[in-house]
DNA sequence: TCTGGGGTCCTAGGACCC
DNA sequence: TCTGGGGTCCTAGGACCC
């Protein structure tokens, strides 16, 4: 048995919880450089604002219709996270963090849990509520892939509470016939369009499948779906193991032309990801480089650029990364383009203990890899004891990233939330 | 004018091995 | 004139997730 929680509304209820003047008003948030619509309170949602909408699309309407609009505040949501994470790790032995807003819980070696399930639910749902302020669905099922739906109906059907305990094989049946097929976990835009054209419509429709026949024109993927559908577990918890793949990518503000301003980007970005890979204490082997023009814009023509720097030796450290990116930017880069995005991907990723020696390298050399790896342990220390500017520049960094309070082209973030929960002179106080 | 950011897994095909 | 069978590793592309 498997628990899925979800917070309703992330977001946009991690806003509202400081707020109480926003309580029963509707509430939107923005992604990066306040560019689309990425959560919508219930007001908003039945004021039909669309998900991912483009915010300028839908600005005169919010402010007709009064709704409240935000940046994204990342530093809050993650905040908040953790507190509904931990708050749900005291009520269960086995929690997998999904997602930011997500999180599965593994029921079946849980005594406490499996007596009742329902009453367990129902504890699960108002200590989290109780305990962070944020509302969360609750749903139950035989597989992950049946406590999603299971959470999806807590969604969808206001009756249930926030609460579906999918047990009874009569009501399992009777939400797959009324519940579309695309909103089963692994289904997305284009296996749905392709299920329907096989007159597949519902989720009964693909519960009652031949696995065989899914698996030959789907692959194993949804093949395990189908299986999951039908009560037979597919999908383990899953632990926390390092990423494979390191991005870190950012839209401008606006166009960016000079090859100056992008190689300023692109080492900031490879920056942020080196610091992001010595958290998880790996090193990589590869780093990519990529920017581009916008790619709605039918006036111009699509121009992605990228290219690659493979290291003889894998390597953590932001001065030999920043190198490396400032290289591979130089030979891509192609003027007379309307930069609207750039970032870097690490790949080749392995932790620190089992790092592949060059065997041609002359610099091997345990000395040299000590001083380099101990420079870069103070500069992260120095970074997370002294707080981040305004502009979220670190204290110490390289100087190729450039100046942020300079920068132009640098995200915008309009209607950004104080940092309730994380910045001190941003608390609230109670007089 | 204005459209986010960060991930995972699977598959097919090519290069290569014995 | 005739040229096998079985395998691994890597990469790019396609699908999905939040």
């Amino acid at each position: 048995m498997y628990a899925l929680i979800d917070c309703n509304s992330f977001y946009a209820s991690c806003e509202k919880l400081f707020r109480p003047d926003l309580k029963h008003k509707p509430v939107v948030v923005l992604s990066n450089n306040d560019g689309c619509v990425v959560a919508r309170s219930k007001e908003a949602k039945a004021l039909g604002i669309k998900m991912a909408v483009p915010y300028y699309q839908v600005k005169d309407f919010c402010a007709q219709n009064e709704v409240a609009v935000f940046s994204s505040n990342y530093a809050l949501y993650a905040d908040m996270s953790q507190r509904v994470m931990s708050t749900l790790e005291s009520l269960c032995p086995t929690v997998e963090v999904y997602s930011i807003d997500e999180a599965f819980l593994y029921l079946a070696d849980y005594p406490v849990a499996m007596q009742d399930l329902d009453a367990y639910a129902n504890k699960v749902k108002h200590i989290v509520e109780r305990y962070t302020g944020i509302s969360v669905g609750v749903g139950i099922g035989q597989t992950k892939t049946l406590a999603k739906l299971a959470n999806y109906a807590t969604k969808q059907y206001p009756a249930t509470k926030g609460i579906c305990v999918l047990t009874n094989p009569r009501w399992i049946r009777r939400l797959m016939q009324i519940t579309d097929v695309g909103e089963v976990w692994g289904v997305g835009k284009r296996y749905k369009h392709r299920l329907n054209k096989m007159g597949v419509d519902t989720v009964y429709q693909l519960a009652i499948c031949e696995p065989g026949k899914i698996r030959q024109h789907f692959g194993v993927v949804l093949e395990r779906t189908c299986l999951e559908l039908n009560g037979q577990p597919c999908l383990d918890i899953e632990s926390i193991e390092p990423k494979k793949q390191i991005i870190s990518s950012r839209s401008f503000s606006t166009r960016i032309t000079s090859q100056k301003d992008l190689t300023e980007a692109v080492c900031a970005h490879a920056s942020q990801a080196a610091h992001k890979l010595r958290q998880q204490h790996s090193l990589c082997s590869v780093i990519t480089v990529f920017a581009k023009n916008s790619a709605f814009n039918k006036s111009e023509k699509y121009t992605p650029i990228s290219g690659q720097y493979q290291f003889a030796t894998p390597t953590a450290d932001t001065r030999e990364l920043v190198k490396a990116a400032r290289v591979v930017l130089e030979k891509i880069f192609k003027h007379n383009i309307r930069y609207a995005k750039a970032g870097v991907m690490l790949s080749g990723i392995c932790q620190h203990d089992e790092v592949q020696l060059d065997l041609f390298s002359t610099e091997v050399n345990p000395e040299v890899d000590d001083k380099k790896q101990a420079l870069m342990a103070v500069m992260d220390e120095l970074n997370s004891k002294y707080q981040a500017d305004r502009y979220q520049q670190s204290v110490l960094f390289i100087a190729s990233e450039g100046i942020r309070e300079t920068q132009q082209w640098q995200m915008s973030r309009a209607l950004l939330s104080p940092c309730y929960t994380t910045r001190i002179s941003d608390v609230i106080v109670v007089r």
